[in-house]
DNA sequence: TAAAATATTTAGACATCTCTAATTTTAAAA
DNA sequence: TTTTAAAATTAGAGATGTCTAAATATTTTA
């Protein structure tokens, strides 16, 4: 009898683990955040790092990172920063997936500009439902990046790493084409914008100026001087 | 300078009445629970059917209505129920707007079947942005009704009431067409799709069992014998 | 390496929304 | 119309996630 018990509760968690994890708000949001801030995959995130990402104090952060190391998502001791957990990173590649999928729905069928969609996207991210976002995965026909250029996580949390570079490391002469940014501010976008800079567009370095960084490139037909703040968002694939 | 001060001030305070306002989740599902239990304009909500909707105690739905009502979304009088007030009822009806229209969406383009939206249309109906829900609505072509049957309100609150009958309420001899449900239960959903009855057909009361108020009725081609259960839950347009 | 500066954690408190266990009010029954 | 039953409210407390202020660790600098 015993022995039947426990076969039963071994599947119960398996489907529980698989289905019905439920994570809140700002649990979902932190993970996201730690992701984001993990560059190097074995350096811990800093509290204050978190909290500065979270726009929240480092007291509210130690709570939390707490809280999510009870629940195996990080890996954390104390004065050493946190790393995510395996299944810490799968939860935050599925909520950056649903991310980005919401992003290219927002521009591709509904007329949003690249600059818009962030923010309904961080509120659309955190819909609960499996078959919803297989199916607008099915209805957008699989796409393999957002309206920033930045890739889209399968179900199973694979995504391509593209080869890009800074145009802001490029040299006098190099060339490639643009498949990304890394400011998605607003702000940034607008001004990209303002000036016919696009995903897809190729991108020349006529000249480079030593003293500041600055760039005179050919963008297809236009011809645009450019500072680092704008050279060091932009991502080249040579 | 003050004239000026004022004016300003008065400008910034119609901006944020009109786009502004923002509810929790438990407040906007409490203006949608009562709006949906206030069947005759005039008469309050009691404090135990709110709980009952709400899957909550009577003592929880007591502390939230005294929040809604320093808000002026209710008008409520202790022991005396509760209703709507004008705000209240704009607020509640754009819930149901986005509710009814994220439903929409899930059937017509991501082929959810009508039993299983509601679930997901109670988390997506949250989502707050102006643009996303009146982009939404032109991409779905201005839909008049949800999958159910039921009116979607326009922008300004408007919508139809459609006059329907239940089928229940009519006599040997009728016909009519299904024009709604009143019960959106997946299960009662299913057992239509069982029986291939859905909206827009045609039925006829071919014979009324007075002992039991079961039905047989004629759908397109196809004869059916039904209960009360069934024909109370059914809305007929003659 | 000891003092100073910075980063992180702990302790205690607050707001929101919920609950249980009384208490009070209203409605129904005798 | 008094008693009883039902409905609604209040009081006090718990969970979550946040904060400030104080204490403790770590890192930097002299």
């Amino acid at each position: 009898m015993s022995k039947y018990f426990t076969r039963i509760n071994l599947i119960v968690t398996f489907v529980r683990s698989k289905f019905m994890v439920m994570f809140s708000l700002s649990e979902e949001n932190y993970l996201k955040a730690i992701f984001h801030l993990q560059t190097h995959p074995k350096a811990g995130v800093s509290t204050n790092a978190l909290a500065e990402e979270m726009q929240t104090k480092a007291s509210s952060v130690t709570d939390m990172v707490k809280k999510l190391s009870d629940k195996n998502l990080v890996i954390y001791k104390k004065y050493q920063g946190v790393y995510l957990s395996e299944s810490g990173r799968e939860t935050a590649l599925q909520i950056i997936r649903k991310h980005r999928l919401w992003e290219v729905f927002l521009v591709e069928k509904l007329d949003f500009t690249w600059d818009e969609v962030h923010e309904v996207a961080e509120e659309l991210e955190h819909i609960k439902s499996e078959k919803l976002i297989s199916e607008l995965d099915k209805f957008l026909d699989y796409p393999k990046r957002d309206p920033h250029g930045d890739p889209i996580p399968d179900a199973q949390g694979d995504f391509q790493v593209a080869n890009k570079t800074l145009l802001s490391d490029l040299s006098k002469g190099e060339k490639g084409t643009l498949v990304g940014v890394k400011d998605t501010s607003p702000e940034f976008l607008k001004y990209l914008d303002k000036n016919d800079i696009a995903l897809g567009k190729t991108i020349e370095v006529v000249d480079k100026e030593e003293f500041d960084g600055s760039m005179l490139i050919q963008i297809e037909d236009q011809s645009l001087r450019v500072s680092t703040m704008v050279t060091a968002n932009i991502f080249i694939k040579i």
